[in-house]
DNA sequence: CCCAGTCCACTGTACATTTCG
DNA sequence: ACGAAATGTACAGTGGACTGG
């Protein structure tokens, strides 16, 4: 069958290396899985098991799951039923003789999946001048929009909670106008600009008000002149 | 060649499994649901498919349902129309190549999505008093095992990129002390206290080397005394 | 190979919202 | 008007493909 050429698979990089025949096509595998019955995979934490409950007993051991039966903890475990009680699947691990010592601990991440391949990273379209342009851009696009002036020191109030989400929002939609006017952030596809926006928000807004705040002492300027003080909270 | 014929590969359930995909076959995702050229969410049942054709076609499986045509059995089916007619729309899934073998038996209980949605909140434990607390807590951890003083201005040079990664680590060090000086913290499992600070990690960083370069001026002050400055970089 | 591990496409369930009878 | 059923999104769990010692 046409198995897929992987990474380390490259012809280039093997030698012809003929298949080793197995004298006397002694296959271990035809074996089944003492929990399920399903084909399995070989010994897995001391029980010659599947992969499915292989996986099962790692993440329930892990995870020091406690199962509970919805029914007379006698339930039927076999390839088709193994996911309808996973107490009784558990139950039939350790009965089968799985050892819970021979779970490791998790380990580092491997990600050879994407190989990340030591490219050299496109850095063109990135520079501080790129960025500061894109400041000012979005400067005057925000003003515009926004009708906002200098935040006045007169203006300044103890924040409500529906201040502080205001202000998010706010701040929010600047962060966005501020985004699309960075070239190399247009260059992504839709669902990469909102996933980028998305997870780092939460430092976008910090940046911003330590920013504000910056010569301020005791409290913290939001964007819309309310600020927040320790303990105090606006009515 | 003796393929592995498992769960999976059953012919009577479905999912050619594909191979791992070799590095550079980008499967960017960006499909349409064959079905009702809504955005696809990837393969289900062996078709590449939105969500709502999924769930339809498991719910229609699962309850063998047999729908009936109000109009001609010509009904089309998109996205805005996709409800109109389930007969039409099973049809179309069928047509497409959904397999009914692929959809499972019920499985078991999982966890609730949401816990206990509007819970009161339980406040007691988090105040400004004792972030306070824990901040001079920590900091006496931290200058009696880091041994840390007063960054000198003397000692301060332009970062390379080992002192960023090196101040990372430090603050991130001070950071997880910071944290166990704080009751409520401890009061979280431990999975849960690592995913707290992994998450926003990012957001001490930022806050810290915010609070840090406050009052200078067209630079970034690290915690080991090297500094950030626009375009220029440490040898 | 063997058997630990990880990865991730694809299953499933949970439930807020919407539609139907 | 209201409860029951269906819908579709978000996320948890599964297991086969893969890596590494
Ligand atoms: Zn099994
Ligand atoms: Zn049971
Ligand atoms: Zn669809
Ligand atoms: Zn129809």
């Amino acid at each position: 069958m046409g198995k897929k050429l992987t990474f380390n698979e490259d012809p280039r990089l093997l030698s012809e290396r003929e298949p080793r025949l197995s004298p006397g096509d002694t296959s271990p595998l035809n074996q089944l899985c003492a929990i399920c019955n399903d084909k399995a995979t070989g010994k897995h934490y001391n029980v010659i098991s599947c992969d499915g409950c292989k996986g099962f007993f790692r993440r329930s051991v892990r995870k020091n799951q406690k199962y509970a039966c919805r029914y007379g903890r006698s339930c039927t475990v076999d390839r088709e039923k193994r996911n309808h009680c996973r107490y009784c699947r558990l139950k039939k691990c350790f009965r089968a003789g799985m050892r819970k010592e021979a779970v490791q601990n998790e380990r580092d991440r491997i990600s050879s999946r994407r190989p990340s391949f030591e490219e050299p990273a496109d850095v063109s379209g990135l520079s501080v001048q790129l960025l500061l342009r894109a400041e000012l851009a979005s400067r005057q696009i925000d003003s515009t929009r926004l009708g906002s002036r200098e935040a006045d020191v007169a203006d300044r109030r103890v924040a409500t909670h529906a201040d502080v989400f205001d202000s998010m929002k706010q701040q929010l939609l600047i962060l966005v106008e501020w985004a699309k006017c960075i070239p190399a952030f247009l260059q992504l596809c839709l669902e990469d600009q909102i996933a980028l926006l998305r997870t780092h928000a939460g430092e976008h807004l910090l940046l911003g008000a330590s920013w504000r705040s910056r010569h301020l002492h005791g409290f913290v300027l939001l964007g819309n002149s309310s600020v927040v003080t320790r303990g105090a909270q606006g009515k």
